[in-house]
DNA sequence: GCCCTTAATGTGTCCGTTCACATGATGGGA
DNA sequence: TCCCATCATGTGAACGGACACATTAAGGGC
């Protein structure tokens, strides 16, 4: 209401009013000790009166501390996983007395990676969560040896300083053996996109749960998360049945590929089981409900967060163990005909 | 490589090394008129070698403009329109040389919103988007009085110099024609959360053409936007099978709906039509596929940003023409039994 | 060769805040 | 009554840039 005109209020004005100097109102702001309690209440009221705002820029500028995180995040066409993590990093963050930046990068190549790290790194950011697992991001991150602490949400073990993730290799042998346990001996993998390392993880866990029961190794299809991939894939792959059972690498693939079999008369969990991966909120009204596996991406995100406010405060923390998956059986499985 | 160590480099580092004075190294950084190329190679060779990167809170603080664009977002459970409109709105505002900062707020009540909203403030953004649809916010908002241009996503007309959207009405009125045009008479709505001003405009939508076509108008139900929400509400209004066809607020909760027809033993579209809204990507993956109205999220975020730009260059820009939804015939829907 | 214009570059100040240090009140002990 | 600790508050600088203005160098007309 007052004060509606020009420029905003700065911390001297606030200071005149309440008739102190700056610097106390400045204490007052950062709630220092040794304030008289009759002066704060006189300073809170000048900064209430003229709607005062501290100016982020000016602190920042003299503190040295742009008390904002990056987040340098994929351009995913799945969103459940990334978003959700992404809204409890923002939660978590705020509650610290931080914001923070996001920057998506539509393509991985590195020039694309750079300019998004530039973009963030320009802004003086104090940490940086990648949610961006492509394989090239790393590379580009050890190249501009950052200054930062970051972590990264994947979970392959490249770099387990720096990683923090659900255990995808372990969510992929949890699914791969449940269909192995129901009996199932052709089993085919669609998995992420290559650069993907979620992708690569979770091909992996395939690969070494496919090997410890001796089954046959199918190479696996190189999709792009997306449910129109699934679908398609799964057309052609259906041409020739002679697998019963797929682990798809996510929830959208698995529905384009239901699908798909629905549209060549193959009857789900009856002539083919899938497995899907994330266990998005969709997933349990799919027709059929769909089995998959659960990961708690929100917790994800808390994590990151704290993580890396340890390392700002200079505490080591060594929870780095992944957090654990979880197989969520609906009814897309069955033991095969 | 060099310059590992200490302080970041600043503009007087750079035209130390640089041989000339700061003011010049500002000018190379601002590409203003009148620098000899010589001095400019010059110039550039020393921020490369430094890996000089100017600080944005000195500029912010210098220019008092902070080239930032707040987002304020609800913590919407279905996801993929708001995070597409943001992933929009980042990409468009980064290539006009602003970043955003975005604030999501868990609930609707005006505490939570205000929190938000002194958040984003309280960083001096130049502009506002407000990707959370309740119906408070726009209370909120006004009584703050903003003095930074916003907009706000969404098309009931209550602020529509502020307001920017794809036009949900028309989209409500498509869906719900189609079903009458198909012969249905008794038709149901599965609306989204009272409070939502999305919501609110398809209830809106439909309740218009259920009313010139003379129909009986039924009390829509107020859900939540989960495919949760849809299935349970489909068990239980399935119990009475009074109407021949529903059109659900959005692609989750007819998913839902879907689920619970499946379970309770009705066709889906022999005994039951049922619309959606959004054509979120899995929707043509639903079984059935599932007809919806799509709008174009992403367009939406590049107007929103392109119209606070205008603003902010003092452009008034009157394209508030909304955005038209389309209506997307799978195989959800047919005529009555 | 001189003066004036203009292109190119340099100097002082300010933006709003925090920090290190300085100063002013208050009061208790001797 | 004086002094010194302690609490409370004030003063000058600095953070890293941008802007307004001042200055210097180069070029053209005479």
């Amino acid at each position: 209401m007052a004060g509606e005109k020009g420029k905003a209020p700065n911390i001297r004005d606030v200071a005149a009013l309440a008739g102190v100097s700056y610097q106390t109102v400045s204490r007052v702001l950062n709630d220092s000790e040794s304030i008289k309690p009759t002066t704060r209440d006189k300073v809170l009221a000048a900064i209430e009166q003229l709607n005062y705002r501290p100016n982020q820029a000016a602190r920042a500028l003299a503190t040295n501390r742009s008390r904002t995180i990056g987040v340098l995040s994929a351009d995913a066409k799945a969103f459940y996983g990334p978003t959700t993590a992404i809204t409890s990093i923002e939660q978590y963050a705020r509650e610290a007395g931080y914001r923070i930046s996001i920057t998506n990068i539509s393509s991985s190549d590195s020039a694309s990676i750079k300019s998004g790290l530039d973009h963030l790194l320009s802004q003086s950011i104090e940490a940086l969560v990648v949610i961006a697992p492509q394989v090239r991001v790393f590379d580009v991150i050890r190249d501009l040896s950052l200054s930062v602490p970051f972590v990264t949400l994947e979970s392959t073990g490249r770099d387990p300083r720096h990683s923090l993730s659900v255990d995808q290799i372990a969510g992929a042998r949890l699914a791969t053996k449940h269909l192995i346990d129901l009996g199932h001996e052709e089993i085919m993998h669609i998995s992420g996109p290559q650069d993907w390392i979620e992708a690569e993880a979770r091909m992996q866990g395939f690969l070494d749960e496919i090997n410890a029961a001796d089954l046959r190794v199918r190479a696996p299809i190189l999709g792009d998360w997306t449910a129109h991939f699934g679908y398609y894939a799964g057309l052609e792959l259906l041409k020739f049945r002679d697998f019963s059972a797929v682990f798809a690498g996510n929830d959208q693939m698995a529905l384009g590929f239901m699908h798909a079999c629905r549209e060549m008369g193959i009857d789900v969990p009856g002539e083919m089981s899938i497995v899907g991966f994330d266990d998005i909120p969709e997933a349990a009204h799919f027709w059929p409900p769909l089995t998959t596996i659960r990961q708690n991406f929100a917790e994800v995100g808390r994590r990151a967060i704290s993580a890396l406010l340890a390392e700002l405060n200079g505490v080591t923390e060594d929870d780095h163990t992944p957090i654990r998956p979880e197989l969520v059986v609906r009814e897309t499985t069955a033991r095969p005909a």
